[in-house]
DNA sequence: CGAATTTCTTAAGGTACCTTAATTTTTTAT
DNA sequence: ATAAAAAATTAAGGTACCTTAAGAAATTCG
C-alpha cells in the first residue's frame, strides 16, 4: 500500500495510528483485464484508487454511444463521484483496461473515514478542487479546439495513458469517431 | 452578509466566534454592470460570492472567440479556481452582466481561515466537490448531446440564468454561435 | 500456432453547425 | 425621447466531422 500512502502524504501527513485506520478501511482488489468494476443503474459503492493498471469510465447515451468520461492509470483515482456522493445509481460504468490492482473505500468508510480523522476533509478538499479544475480545463479546450488541436493536447497531457489505450478509446474521450482520429493523424503525426 | 452565512451554513456550524472571524476576513465589493472584476494574465486573486446580481466569468480564445465558462447569480461562488488556488497567471475573464454586490475572499485570507477553522476543510470539499460533479456533467453532455439538447437542458437547468442573460452569452456557454442559436429556437420552443 | 475478434484505415456521401452579411428588434445612454 | 449601440433574426454558401461500408492490420485466446 505504499503508493497510496505516498499519494496521501502528499498533501497531509498521517500518524501511525492514523495510517493503520486507513489501511483497516481499504480493501484490495486484483482485476483482470476487461473486468467492469462499476455498471450504469448499480449503486457505485466504491472509490477506488489505482496501484497499477489502468482503467476506464465511460456512459452509454440514448443512441448507445459509448463516450469516455475518464482514464485512471497508477496512482490516480476513479469513480462515478456524482453518484458515489449522493448514493444515486451509477450513471457511468468503469472498467479495467488492463490487468489492475485497486485499493476500494466504501462509502461506509469514506464518511467513517471524515469523521473520524478530519484531516482528511483537507487531502479530498485537494483531491476534488484538482478534478474539478482539470474538468474544467477539458469543458474550455471542447469550447475552444478543434478535434485535431484536442488530439494533440491529450498527447501532450497524458503521454503514459497514450501507451495504455487505444485509438478507439481516445476517440471517445475526445468525443470523435475512431475514423476521424485516423485521417487526423493521417494528414500529420 | 445573511446570505453568505446561510451558504455555509448548510455544510457546517459556526461559533459566534469563527462567524466573527469569517466576516472580517471577507470583503464587500458593490459594482456596476459590465464592470471587470478579473482580466486574462491578472493574479487572481479573489474568490468571490455572488450577493446579488450576476456575472461570467469567460476565455477568448487564439481566434478571439469568447467562450464562457460558467454564469454566477445569487448564492453562488466564481473564480479562477486554478489560477486562484496555483497563483497563476488567470486564463479567465469575470466581469458583471448587472449591477451586483460580492463578498470576496483573497487567496492569503483563504489560506488564514482554512488554518485557523479546519471545519472550513468540510466547506470547501463540499464546494469543490459540487464544482467537479457538475463540470463532469457537463463534459457528459458536450461529449453526447445536439446543440439542441443542450440548450433545453440548459433552460431546464438553469431556468434563473436564462432569465439574467443574453442569447449570445447562452450560445457561447453551449460553443455554439448566437445565429446557430437563433436557428434552432424557431423550428421549436 | 491459427482462428476469431477487435482495432485501424480508407473512402464516398451526408449533416450539424459555422461564416458572412444584411435587416430588424431591443437595450443603453444622453 | 431620441440616437447610438448591441442583440437577435434570417439566409446563402461553406466546412468539420459523421455515417456507412469494406479491407487490412493487430490483438486475443483456445
Amino acid at each position: 500500500m505504499d503508493r497510496l500512502l505516498t499519494n496521501i502524504a502528499k498533501h497531509i501527513s498521517l500518524t501511525e495510528e492514523e495510517t493503520v485506520l486507513l489501511t483497516s478501511l481499504v480493501t484490495s482488489k486484483n482485476l483482470a483485464k476487461k473486468t467492469l468494476l462499476l455498471e450504469a443503474n448499480q449503486d457505485c459503492r466504491y472509490l477506488s484508487y489505482v496501484d497499477s493498471g489502468a482503467l476506464r469510465s465511460y456512459f452509454i447515451d440514448k443512441d448507445g454511444k459509448e463516450s469516455t468520461i475518464m482514464f485512471a492509470i497508477a496512482d490516480w483515482w476513479i469513480t462515478d463521484m456524482y453518484c458515489y456522493l449522493n448514493k444515486k445509481p451509477a450513471m457511468m460504468h468503469i472498467e479495467t483496461i488492463e490487468q489492475s490492482t485497486v485499493f476500494q473505500l466504501s462509502r461506509d468508510n469514506f464518511d467513517r473515514l471524515l469523521e473520524t480523522v478530519p484531516k482528511f476533509e483537507k487531502f479530498f478538499r485537494i483531491l476534488m478542487q484538482n478534478a474539478y479544475t482539470r474538468e474544467q480545463l477539458r469543458v474550455m479546450e471542447n469550447l475552444s479546439l478543434t478535434a485535431e488541436e484536442r488530439y494533440h493536447s491529450f498527447l501532450m497531457k497524458y503521454p503514459q495513458i497514450v501507451k495504455q489505450v487505444t485509438q478507439k478509446q481516445i476517440a471517445s474521450y475526445l468525443g470523435i469517431t475512431p475514423e476521424f482520429l485516423s485521417t487526423l493523424r493521417k494528414v500529420k503525426g
